[in-house]
This record gives C-alpha cells, sequence and structure tokens, in this order.
RNA sequence: GCCGCUGUAGCUCAGUUGGCUAGAGCGCCUGACUGUGGAUCAGGAGGUCACGGGUUCAAAUCCCGUCGGCGGUACCA
C-alpha cells in the first residue's frame, strides 16, 4: 500500500479477508445446518445435552504456557487483554487470552469449573468456531467448525465404544452407506506396552540439543560450524543427520547467534524465534516421536514410517526430518505392531496380547479393547462397522487409552487425477488427565469430534447435498410505482400463506425484476400491470418451468410469444396458484 | 518454519528475441425487444500489467527486493 503524502485523501480499504478465512454464502450456510440438525439429533438420542463457551478462554485454560518471551506461542491467536483504564494507570498490565483451538480444553474447564453441580457423568455436545493460526491448506483453514462429543467422568469402556456407535450412527443418518464408511479404533495404552518392551527411554534429544546448542551462543561463526561438524562431544546428538543439512544448521544458527543478543545489535525476539525453530528439528520426546512416525503411515508409507522411527527421513521437498532414534529391532516391534491388521475384532485382539507380552499397561490396553468390543457387539455393530486397527494412533499427546477415527472409504480424485480413499472426517478418544490439570483429581473422559468442514465436503462427493437447488423467494414485480400498496398486499398473502416471498425492491426496469428473480432462483415471478389491474387480474410466470421450456426454444418470436410458462388468473387466486407451482 | 512455482480486467488466461494506444473468452451494463429470465446480434464500461527499486533510447517482458497466491513439507493442542 502506498503512502499517503501530504494532503491527499486517507487510502481506501481493500476489501478482502484474512488468509485462512472466508465468507461462507446461503447454499453452503444452509448446508451445513441441514448437517449439524441431523447430527444433531442422534446426539441427542444418545442423551448428550448442549453446551456453548466462549471463543475466548484464558491462555492458560487451553493449556498453552506463555514462554519467558513476551509473545505466547505461535499456532493459537492470543493477546494480551487489558481494561482501558488499566492501560494508561499501568496498574493491571492485563492477562493472555486466546481463542479457543478445540472443544476439548473448554469442556474440561467446564468440568473443573462446575464439577459441584454438574450431573456426573457429564455428557454434553458442543459445536462451534475453533481457531488455529496454522498455514492454511486445501480445505483447512484457520477458522472451522468442530463438533464434539464427550462424556466426563467415567471410565467404564461403555462410554468409549458408545462413541463409535454415534459416528457410525450419524454418518448413517447423513446418507453415506454401511460400508463406505468405517470407525477405527486402537488403544494408546497398547502402543505404550510395545514401547515399554523395547525399553523406550523418554527425552533426551531435548537435552542434548540443549548442551549442543547453549555454549554456541555468542561464539563465532567458524567455532559454531566447527562444532556441528566435530566427532566429539556432540555426534551423538546428531547422528544420522547428513552433514550438508548440519551445515545448512550451522549457517543459520550462527547468523541467528552471532552477534550475541545481549550485543544490542541483533533484536532478542528474533533471537529466540530462531531457537525455537530448531527445537523443532528434534523430538522432544521418543514416544511422541514414533506417535507421530505411526501416524504418517497413510502420507509416507511403510519406509516412511521406518525412516521416521529410524535417525530420520529426508523428504521430497529436500527437509531432513529428525527421527525416533530406535534401533532395527525396535524398529520392526513397532511396525509389527503397527501392522497388525484390520481384520476381525478378536483376531485384532489376539495378535495384540501376544505382542504386549507381560507389559502392564499394554495387557491394560488389550482388555480395555475386549471390553469395548463385547459392548460393540452386544449393541449390534460389527465388523463391517467399527474395526480395530493399531496403525490409528493420532498425533495428539494426551489421549490415555482408546482412540478413535471414523474414516469414509469410498475415492475421490485429487488435484493430481489419484484416486484415493476419502480419509477421516472425525476422531476422538479417551483423555483421562485432562481435568487433573484444574483440580489435581483424575476425571476420566471420551469423547470424538467431527470436523464439520471436512464432513460437508465429503457429502457433496457423494451427493447429498444439494446447494445448486437452493429456492429463492417468490417475488412480486413492481410494474406500477404507484400501486406499490397492492403489491405489498400480494407479498403478504403469500407470507400469511408460509410462502417465501418479497417485493421487488431494487431500482431496475421489469426485465431486471425478471432477470433478479431468475438470480434468486426464484420459483414464481408474480406480474401484474394496468392489464391485469383492468381485470382483477394477475399474471403468474412459472420460473422454474420456463427456463426448462428455453432449452427447447430457440427463435426469440417463439421464446417471448408463446410463455407456455405463465398464466393470467383472477386476483384473488393468488396464494391457491402459487401454491400449486410449487407444489408441482 | 523450510523448499519450489506463481502474480496481466470481476473470473480463466494470451501477450513472440524487450518495441506502436496491453488483448481474448466468460461475466457485467446498454440497446435491438415501447410488459418478460434464456439464445442471438450490436455497442459499452472495466487494467498503476501486485508493489518498490534497477538495467535500457524503450520494460507486462530482463535483474534485485518486498508483499500476496498456489503446491509440497514440517507443526497440528
Amino acid at each position: 500500500m502506498s503512502q499517503p503524502s501530504e494532503g491527499a485523501p486517507p487510502p481506501r480499504p481493500v476489501p478482502r479477508v484474512p488468509k485462512g478465512f472466508r465468507d461462507v454464502f446461503a447454499a453452503d450456510v444452509e448446508a451445513r445446518r441441514n448437517m449439524v440438525e441431523t447430527i444433531r439429533g442422534v446426539y441427542e438420542r444418545y442423551g448428550f445435552e448442549p453446551l456453548e463457551t466462549p471463543a475466548v478462554e484464558h491462555v492458560d485454560v487451553l493449556g498453552k504456557f506463555l514462554p519467558e518471551a513476551d509473545r505466547p506461542d505461535a499456532g493459537i491467536f492470543a493477546w494480551k487483554l487489558i481494561e482501558e483504564g488499566d492501560r494508561d494507570s499501568g496498574k493491571n498490565d492485563g492477562e493472555w487470552v486466546a481463542l479457543r483451538y478445540d472443544l476439548t480444553a473448554p469442556l474440561s474447564r467446564v468440568v473443573a469449573q462446575y464439577k459441584e453441580t454438574l450431573p456426573t457423568p457429564f455428557r454434553r455436545y458442543q459445536i462451534g468456531p475453533v481457531y488455529r493460526m496454522e498455514k492454511p491448506g486445501p480445505g483447512r483453514f484457520r477458522e472451522f467448525y468442530q463438533f464434539d462429543i464427550d462424556t466426563v467422568g467415567t471410565a467404564n469402556m461403555a462410554a468409549d465404544a458408545e462413541v463409535c456407535c454415534i459416528l457410525a450412527d450419524a454418518l448413517e443418518e447423513l446418507g453415506i452407506k454401511r460400508g463406505e464408511y468405517v470407525i477405527k479404533v486402537n488403544n494408546r495404552k497398547v502402543l505404550e506396552g510395545i514401547l515399554d518392551r523395547i525399553g523406550l527411554g523418554h527425552a533426551h534429544h531435548q537435552e542434548a540439543f540443549h548442551e549442543v546448542f547453549r555454549p554456541l551462543l555468542g561464539q563465532s561463526k567458524a567455532n559454531i560450524m566447527k562444532t556441528f561438524r566435530s566427532e566429539e562431544p556432540y555426534s551423538g546428538a546428531f547422528k544420522g543427520v547428513p552433514t550438508e543439512v548440519l551445515d545448512q544448521q550451522a549457517q543459520k544458527i550462527s547468523a541467528a547467534a552471532w552477534p550475541p543478543p545481549w550485543s544490542g545489535e541483533k533484536p532478542p525476539g528474533e533471537y529466540v524465534e530462531m531457537l525455537k525453530n530448531y527445537y523443532n528439528l528434534f523430538p522432544k520426546d521418543q514416544r511422541l516421536a514414533v506417535l507421530r512416525a505411526i501416524d504418517k503411515f497413510d502420507k509416507s508409507g511403510l519406509d516412511g514410517v521406518r525412516g521416521l522411527l529410524g535417525t530420520g527421513r529426508l523428504d521430497t521437498s529436500g527437509v531432513f526430518n529428525y527421527g525416533a532414534q530406535l534401533d532395527p529391532d525396535a524398529i520392526e516391534t513397532v511396525i509389527g505392531f503397527m501392522m497388525s491388521g484390520i481384520a476381525d475384532r478378536n483376531i485384532v485382539i489376539d495378535h495384540l496380547s501376544h505382542l504386549v507380552g507381560d507389559s502392564v499397561v499394554g495387557k491394560q490396553g488389550v482388555s480395555e479393547l475386549i471390553a469395548i468390543h463385547e459392548f460393540l457387539s452386544a449393541a449390534g455393530y460389527g465388523n463391517d462397522r467399527v474395526q480395530f486397527d493399531p496403525s490409528i494412533v493420532r498425533g495428539l499427546a494426551y489421549y490415555t487409552g482408546p482412540v478413535f477415527e471414523a474414516q469414509l472409504t469410498f475415492d475421490i480424485i485429487d488435484e493430481d487425477g489419484v484416486k484415493r480413499p476419502f480419509g477421516s472426517v472425525a476422531g476422538g478418544g479417551r483423555y483421562d488427565d485432562l481435568v487433573k490439570r484444574f483440580t489435581g483429581e483424575l476425571v476420566p473422559a471420551t469423547g470424538a469430534s467431527i470436523g464439520v468442514d471436512r464432513l460437508l465436503a465429503a457429502l457433496k462427493v457423494v451427493g447429498k447435498v444439494k446447494t445448486e437447488d437452493r429456492r429463492g423467494p417468490v417475488v412480486v414485480t413492481v410494474m406500477d410505482k404507484p400501486k406499490l400498496a397492492e403489491y405489498q398486499q400480494m407479498v403478504f398473502e403469500l407470507r400469511r400463506a408460509g410462502v417465501a416471498a418479497e417485493l421487488y425492491l431494487g431500482e431496475g426496469g421489469f426485465k431486471q425484476q425478471l432477470k433478479y428473480a431468475d438470480r434468486r432462483n426464484s420459483p414464481v415471478a408474480v406480474i401484474a400491470g394496468s392489464n391485469e389491474f383492468e381485470k382483477s387480474e394477475i399474471t403468474i410466470k412459472n420460473l422454474r418451468l420456463g427456463k426448462e421450456l428455453a432449452k427447447q426454444v430457440a427463435s426469440r418470436d417463439e421464446w417471448r410469444k408463446g410463455q407456455p410458462a405463465q398464466t393470467t388468473v383472477a386476483r384473488a387466486a393468488l396464494v391457491e396458484e402459487v401454491k400449486k407451482i410449487l407444489n408441482s
């Protein structure tokens, strides 16, 4: 934007929407509303009650803790809330708040806050927009809708099984046929058991990185380069990272680390940002790294997962991803777990109980799966609807037990012309520790979240959403301005009869009025000029029929003179005639 | 964050090795049609060629930078 020069008028705002946000027009709004209503019906049938919470929460409530720096972590929309008076007086420098990034964290807050009066277990559903400041991609926005259902306050596996049933019911009610979707279930505890067996330690890489990094602060570029390449004592922390990648990193770190932040030549904020980026190169927790590696299975394939479980993997765009650093035996154990199949639930259970061996958590995980299996079978939900699949882990760290994912199995053609299954439209799991943050007491909880926009996209693919057919109102055209009151009367007659109708309120001539009605996709236009008024008649034009007929008519005379799609009737028959057309 | 591609009318895009007043299709507006959506025909409006600098007699075109868009990848509570 150009700088306003002396005396020039202020620059005009450019109409636009912030990146990652969008406008939603009538057809999509209605499609979403219809879908949500259907799902809501299912949720209520299962006995859940609605809840609404604010879009803004305190940052610590959401689980994001502020770093030392004077701004919150990236990824969320956060700001400091300062009351007007306090800003000037400086008495109170405000509190960090943020837009919610999911509906689960606010729920755990509500439970902790009102636990004395809330029924236990607390069963609620909630829909609303959530906000994430990530890079938007195809079909991914910074503001999007989630539709959650959760049961808080019971460890009973029946609650988990029920979540699977709800998701299945909801999808079917929306018109997705049995076989076009599958609810997949796994259990984090089983994976924990496997990781125990291979003796996986916890976050040591983060510390190793710390050790490498700290002495480098403020050192010369040459020194930094040397350290990154040296055999001792740091090579262990960077095992498996290609030399050229390390060189590249060293270049950037030296640029950031020199001159040192306290010299005043480099803004400290930028320096901190740089540091954070390099943290991200390394797994903070090996277990988490394993989870993410497995989670990448559908994207990276088996070899990709192997790489990510091991030293790391250089992806197609030339970025090196640091791996979980497992040794080959451990890798194969994890892969074995992941690939233990999606056959009959009984078979998967057998397989898994064998894999976890003596691990206590592992066995517990398997018995939870058995419990879920029994509940599902009793309720009549077989393998055609709910499967056990150990490759489903979900990236979230907070899940503690069963995890779920609703997948659509039909193929879509993506932008590259490649056929692939539509994929996940909902996910969830058990999170027994979330309320503990507030109260210190264990409050077991389980639930799922439907990605509303994604599911809506899926419904469009299978043709369950008719966005094109949105019907506009009956438009009463205005031919004689002085007779406005009489036109108005027609409009209200129609409205009183329950017919959506409006008076043409624009400035346009008659031709434009019909064009307007056409654009609104109006089924009917009501026409009355002096001819009609003289005889107490009105002309009713069937716009939809007319549109159809126009396809066959070539000559203009035919089109204009014929007018088979309109009839002139007595004024008193207005409502009756309009309704006749609407119902046809 | 990182890597690559890209930016010309409301939309989709042409624009030769730098060279006249920057074009097309669609859409929009007006008229043919004095009371009729569509089709047809005729006419019209609409552009700081993303922005800023540089090279040149001359830049939409070449170079540098900034910003935006797209794709991949990472992160994803």
